[in-house]
DNA sequence: ACAAGCAGGTGATTGAAATCACATGCCAGC
DNA sequence: GCTGGCATGTGATTTCAATCACCTGCTTGT
């Protein structure tokens, strides 16, 4: 499939590059569909490719050596992953899967190295994606000795809403009557992604959203979205002032 | 306390650097001796250095909103820590203690930015050195996946077993007879300091290591050494090819 | 020398989540 | 519009590690 250079600048982290760089590297690149459950990168093998995603989610997953699954991050649009190798020249660590069908770029990382190494603006922001990675990683290890499994998936939760409404909770925490400022989460993750994110089992995540329901909090809205009826408190058992 | 040149080039990311630039680095620097338990590194806080660890050994520690403390990684003698802020210019994001007296040379990040922008080999240095933390943190998540705690327990274990030591056992293993390939582990993390890395409780590690030591894997060998009797055992255990 | 304070050791009890075993329901592809 | 398969919902049961409540014994500092 063809790639524009166009689409490669709609990607933050590309698009301070010169045009005629992002035309050879829009030439280099293919756009690829993946099915739900597809496989966007195997995990030991060398990929030698960033995937910028255009359009879906993605899930980063690692399995323990006994074979369970374990999530790790997920991947928004307009984010990237697979660039560990950039810096190491490292195999994969983890699978990189998409969670519903997905549009993906494929940058060859060979190229992008070489484009690293001239333009020190990219370089930087490439290493400020693997430092908010190693931030992202250890917010999500300080999930897991949460001993509160309803909180923990609270925080999840509240991980997946998007920022902007983020700080709109707190505009209703000002005028703090009415807490109904009402988002949603598009292509949320099945309970059992966010169970293996979170170290629980499937059941004790459905629980947990049968709770959420029935207090009215959240809302199933088909299934590529989930409503946020009431952020104020979903943030409040998040961050453990209210109990579930 | 006067840091000099050659301590500098002692740590491998440094080694290279030209005699003058060391020179003057080493001026800027200062030899910090640490107690047990004692702050390194501030969670929270725009640290303006990174630790160069010499001797002794921290660990990264962070907190959930709940104020459990939970153990995200090991710095051995040679290592440093606090190199994010390099990258994005954020805080620490977690606290570093000293797990037994400790002796680190504080380096200032302005500095060492300075330096990572001229000399592309530094700069390639600690970006291997984040994507390595990444890898690590992707491996220590995929412990905590592990069902089986006592497997849990014998992965972290076999983590702090010295990297020159674990080849041994493969030796042990073709001439398959005698499996006594003895190694030790100096400074050993306490009990609480596992369990916190592995989201267990003390007792648990405890009991673990009652069972370890009843076997004759491991031995306890004062408090600064941990003697390992049995290596291949340790290995198997923790890959789950045998159960404790 | 002594005491204090940690690290480690251990049994009893508890409790919360995993597991199991289904039922239901939804959506996609034929 | 039917059907198969996945996602979700739910009760019953089990299990196993957390917690609690101690004890012992270092080693460290005064």
């Amino acid at each position: 499939m063809v790639v524009t250079p166009e689409l490669l600048s709609s990607f933050a982290i590309l698009k301070a590059l010169p045009e005629a760089v992002l035309t050879e590297l829009a030439q280099q690149s293919s756009l690829l569909k993946f099915a739900r459950r597809g496989i966007v990168l195997n995990a030991g093998k060398k990929e030698e490719q960033l995937c910028f995603l255009f359009e879906g989610r993605l899930q980063g997953v690692d399995f323990t050596i006994d074979g369970r699954e374990v999530g790790l991050y997920f991947v928004e649009p307009g984010e990237f992953c697979g660039e560990l190798g950039l810096f190491d020249h490292g195999p994969q660590p983890e699978y990189v899967i998409a969670l519903t069908p997905a549009v993906v770029v494929s940058v060859p990382m060979s190229r992008l190295r070489e484009i690293m190494l001239k333009s020190p603006g990219v370089a930087s922001a490439l290493g400020l994606k693997l430092a908010a990675r190693v931030r992202q990683m250890t917010f999500q290890r300080s999930l897991l000795g949460l001993p509160n499994i309803a909180q923990r998936v609270c925080c999840q939760l509240w991980v997946l809403v998007p920022d902007k409404d983020k700080a709109i909770s707190d505009k209703a925490d000002e005028q703090k009557g009415g807490s109904q400022s009402v988002t949603s989460i598009s292509n949320p993750p099945t309970h059992m992604e966010i169970a293996i994110m979170l170290n629980v089992s499937r059941e004790t995540v459905t629980r947990v959203f049968q709770t959420l329901q029935n207090r009215q909090i959240v809302k199933r809205d088909g299934s590529a979205s989930l409503l946020v009826i009431d952020l104020r408190s979903l943030k409040d058992f998040a961050e453990g002032n209210k109990e579930l």
